[in-house]
RNA sequence: GCCGAAGUGGCGGAACGGUAGACGCAGCGGAUUCAAAAUCCGCCGGGGUAGCCCCCCGUGAGGGUUCGAGUCCCUCCUUCGGUACCA
């Protein structure tokens, strides 16, 4: 008897061996094809790998190994996108460098990772943050710069805390202006900003995604970029002979019936034409608009508001003085931040006017002619003008004109007449570029200053020159990132490096020059890591055109649908520039992408209870569980945001409950709760954000109480508990969270059944793009079969041809072509379960024939190549089975003599009957009527009709 | 609201329009064992009948197309993801 089967041995002993013969360094050779095979690299976290990342590298994995076996040129790397906020908000709280910090990770991660056997060519391995890389990463800023397509803006909005010292995305910035963490007040700051001209590629954006093998991504960035057709129209404004508003509308048909016009309060217009009654209401609502969180500007749920200018438009196609309001549904930074109002066709127009008892003008009927009431509400789809739209209308718009047709026919007199133009908007915005931080790619460029002395020392007075940016030289790249001691975000919006002063500022030729402060944001470096992969140490270039001919483009990307949009648009867009620039050859990076589907949490079975709030101050900590000090009553926390407590001097109260939190040191809030014994069905109970529930009538917040399949039993579509079966629980898998203690970690797994079940596991969860619950359970039944693989093939196995029984020949080489196929429709769930079954009958025969045990090694190898490997070699194989050629099944063997089909009569099954693989319809019928059943059902009954498909079905239809 | 994906046993999931539930997990029964673990074998959608034959029902709901629908079409419901005053 042989060893058994021990991962801890094998797994290390082959991940040596790989590493030692550079088993999977990439190399073009002459005459081969070649497949680019990418995972999307990961951020080095401190927490280490997470059970979401082997999924999809694992299956990239396969493809690879898969590959290279079937003669292809492979390259498969991995890198890190090591800059990032969490490395920095490390060092801030321990003065950690983010470097140091940064390369500690890195560590852990690629450990990690050569655990699991991934056929990485780690020769190639790129780190974003490594100036040989910032180098080029800067490089393409400065042709981006050169290019026009990097710019300033100067009055960026931004979210700015002065209490914390940072600028905060929107969504860390709570729906009542707070900072998400901490509660304290957030203002709107409008900053210089370096922007990316993202939107002039908008239009190849768009088109470029046609014809790529990519998932309903494609709708995603589709939608995103959002380009609509229609026209710009200029509103001439009553007693302002200069002033023009132009609106844009893609209904153009219905200027007709514009009854107001609207500007956004940020519209440069708004103050300007506004009539001295109005002004101080204009300017104040304004100021309130401004003041508003974007989340609360853009609640769609929220009534309409608005102030009348006092100033009237002229509506050009009819010269109707129209009145001129300013109201927040308009967005001034879409289309040109004004529109004409067409109540009768457009909801929002509709609303609004209903509300200000502003005119409601019909010009369209439906296609039909009839009108539509829309005193109610607007009629928005196409139709066809009616007798008013021509009756107000100046353009030869005839009644009954399809508005299509009326769209044309109004734009072209429009443009007759200098008054507008057909346009096309983008929701697309600008890329704004830079971030207030430290641990970013540093911006390659400086300015001109302007000073008394030396801007260096303190009280010397100067001016940086904003509007006069200049490059740094290519040969003055890298440009690195000054040391710092302190990482805090500061007083000065400009962000931590702008106390570099050495780094900062410097003199040159007499003159003294400011660089910039801000840095790049995360998306950066992995805007173009993909092209890095092909030549990864060029000092040269960033890569080299024979490089680039060997390997792009990418082949397979595979990664998570949360970079959908931004990532893998911004890479596109910049893999446009550099196409236009001549140095990338294919308009399109990534050939076709694959999104593996998230892995969610082991499902839990929760019970609801009603509950009690207990003040904070009565909750005691005792081990990892919080009690009450007077009851003695277990309690559950839950953390809260300030914003939703009471603030009554300085003292918090929950709101639901009128009874005091309990606040933390470092200003964390936890209210608690004492379970009763009242259960609350799972139907009531609500999630709320913050992964609490509540009572969904009386909004209380519940206690939760996992139970085990033991207590609960199906009862219609829900789960029940035993003890109180009118009691729905909740069964459930969540996101894998820290709070939620639900996470798996690969480290413990790959230890207690190896990385090869790791693997195996994750790719027999189901579909690669489906969203999996984790089943620890389920892993041990892939540990079994790897057992019996092991067992097949380290036990009574036989060189003796005679013993390759015709049955295990066919069942070999059936399942070498289902999984073939299967892995390159990355199907790799049912070709595991071919191998299962392939192995199962070996196991049942008195002994395995040497043929069938090496295919079933070379099989299971890029699924698990461990084990692949070790196999291979105790049957004989000299070297690694990495490059050794994929088995090939014979067409002869894959076809049964003599199959099965099922039988219907009249479209219901009855039986099925062994036929022979080439038997006709007749032959067919003629087993067919032998058949007792169908004798049954067809006795005394004539066949009228006969549905025979080869190899499939025969069909009955007797009366 | 809009766009997209998906609803199949106790659970994860299979199924070119052709015998629904492959494969695995859990469960049940048996073999082995002094015993247990491990391993191996068998059963495993619901109901009827009853042991092993067989019949009926069954893929979110309701219609439709078809000799035949989990699969195609229409309407609806639910879940998940994205997005949202985008004129």
């Amino acid at each position: 008897m042989a060893e058994a089967y021990d991962p801890s041995v094998i797994e290390p002993k082959w991940q040596t061996y790989w590493e030692e013969n550079k088993t999977f360094r990439a190399e073009r050779r002459p005459g081969r094809p070649k497949k680019y095979v990418l995972d999307m690299f990961p951020y080095p976290s401190g927490a280490g790998l997470h059970v979401g990342h082997p999924e999809g590298y694992t299956a990239t994995d396969i493809v690879c190994r898969f590959e290279r076996m079937r003669g292809t040129d492979v390259l498969h790397p991995m890198g890190w996108d090591a800059f990032g906020l969490p490395a920095e908000q490390h060092a801030i709280k321990t003065g950690t460098h983010p470097r140091s910090t940064t390369l500690k990770n890195i560590d852990n991660f690629r450990r990690q990772l050569k655990m699991l056997g991934f056929s990485y060519d780690w020769e190639r391995e790129v780190d974003t943050t490594d100036p040989r890389y910032v180098r080029w990463t800067q490089w393409i800023f400065l042709q981006l710069f050169k290019k026009g397509l990097a710019f300033q803006q100067s009055n960026m909005p931004v979210n700015w805390c002065p209490a914390l010292g940072t600028v905060l995305a929107n969504d860390e910035v709570t729906a009542d202006g707070r900072s998400e963490v901490g509660g304290f007040p957030v203002e709107k700051l409008k900053i210089r900003q370096w922007s990316l001209k993202i939107t002039a590629y908008a239009d190849r954006l768009l088109e470029g995604l046609e014809n790529l093998d990519w998932p309903e991504t494609k709708a995603k960035q589709a939608h995103w970029i959002g380009r609509s057709e229609g026209a710009n129209v200029d509103f001439e404004v009553e007693g302002h002979p200069g002033a023009r508003i132009t609106v844009f509308t893609t209904r153009v048909d219905t200027l007709p019936g514009a009854t107001y016009v609207v500007l956004a309060p940020e519209h440069a217009l708004a103050l300007q034409i506004a009539t001295p009654e109005h002004q101080a209401e204009v300017k104040r609502y304004a100021d309130e608009a401004n003041a508003k969180s974007d989340v609360v500007r853009s609640d769609a749920t929220r009534a309409k508001t608005g102030v009348p200018t006092g100033a009237f438009a002229v509506n050009p196609i009819n010269g109707d003085k129209i009145p001129v309001w300013v109201a927040d549904y308009v967005i001034g930074s879409y289309g040109t931040g004004a529109v004409m109002a067409v109540p009768a066709h457009d909801e929002r127009d509709h609303a609004f006017a209903v509300k200000y008892a502003l005119p409601i003008v019909r010009v369209v009927a439906k296609a039909d002619g009839t009108e539509v009431d829309v005193a109610k509400a607007a009629y928005c789809d196409d139709g066809v003008a009616n007798a008013d739209a021509v009756s107000r209308s100046k353009a030869p718009i005839e009644q009954g004109m399809p508005s299509e047709k009326v769209r044309r026919t109004v734009t072209d007199w429009l443009a007759s007449q200098g008054r507008g133009s057909s346009k096309i908007t983008f929701k697309l915005r600008d890329w704004v570029f830079s971030r207030q931080r430290y641990w970013g790619e540093p911006i390659p460029i400086y300015f001109p200053v302007t000073t008394d002395g030396d801007p260096r020392k303190p009280g010397t007075k100067y001016e940086i020159h904003y509007d006069q940016p200049i490059p740094l030289e290519e040969s003055e790249l890298p440009l690195l990132l000054p040391d710092l001691e302190d990482f805090k975000p500061g007083t000065d919006p400009a962000g931590p490096l702008a106390r570099a002063l050495d780094w900062r500022f410097f003199e040159r030729e007499g003159k003294w020059f400011a660089r910039e402060t801000n840095t790049m944001p995360q998306w950066a470096g992995s805007c173009w890591y993909y092209l890095r992969f092909v030549d990864p140490t060029n000092d040269e270039a960033g890569w080299s055109p024979e490089a680039y001919d060997a390997w792009m483009p990418v082949d397979l990307y595979v990664g998570g649908s949360e970079h959908a949009v931004l990532h893998l648009l911004y890479a596109r867009f910049w893999h446009k520039v550099l196409f236009d620039l001549g140095v990338v050859k294919h308009e399109e990076p990534f050939q076709k992408l694959v999104h593996q589907g998230l892995i969610l949490g082991e499902v839990e079975h929760i019970v609801f209870h009603e509950a009690t709030a207990v003040p904070g101050s009565r909750a005691k900590r005792e081990g990892d569980r919080w009690v009450d000090a007077e009851t003695g009553a277990d309690l559950t926390d839950r953390r809260m945001r300030s914003t939703d407590l009471d603030n009554r001097g300085g003292a918090f109260y929950l709101r639901e409950a009128d009874v005091p939190v309990l606040t933390t040191p470092d200003g964390e809030h936890f209210a608690f709760y004492a379970a009763s014994e009242t259960l609350v069905s799972a139907e009531r109970a609500k999630e709320r954000d913050d992964g609490s529930f509540e009572d969904a009538k009386t909004k209380k917040t519940l206690v939760i109480r996992k139970v085990t399949e033991q207590d609960i039993t199906k009862r219609g579509a829900h789960f029940t508990l035993n003890d109180s079966p009118e009691t729905q629980v909740l069964s459930q898998a969540f996101k894998m969270s820290k709070s939620r203690g639900n996470v798996v970690n690969p480290d413990v797994l790959i230890k207690s059944h190896g990385a090869d079940s790791l693997r195996l596991y994750e790719m027999f969860m189901g579909p690669l793009e489906a969203v999996k619950p984790w089943q620890t359970s389920g892993i041990e039944g892939v540990r079994r079969f790897l057992e019996r693989v092991w067992n097949v093939s380290t036990t009574n196995v036989t060189g003796d041809p005679a013993d390759y029984d015709v049955e295990t020949q066919k069942l070999v080489h059936k399942t070498i072509k289902k999984v073939t196929e299967d892995v390159q429709a990355l199907r790799f769930n049912t070709a595991i379960s071919a191998m299962m079954i392939l192995v199962k009958h070996l196991g049942g025969l008195p002994k395995v024939p040497a043929g069938a045990a090496r295919a079933l090694s070379l099989l299971v190898s890029p699924f698990a190549p461990h084990i692949g490997e070790e196999l291979w070699q105790q049957l004989g194989g000299k070297t690694s089975l990495a490059y050794e050629p994929w088995p090939a099944f014979d067409p002869a063997l894959v076809k049964d003599d003599v199959i099965e089909i099922g039988v219907q009569v009249n479209g219901k099954a009855r039986a099925s009957i062994q036929i022979p693989a080439d038997a006709d319809e007749a032959a067919a019928k003629a087993i067919a009527l032998e058949d007792p059943k169908i004798k049954d059902f067809t006795a005394g009954k004539t066949i009228k009709k006969v549905i025979f498909v080869k190899g499939r079905i025969l069909n009955l239809i007797v009366g």
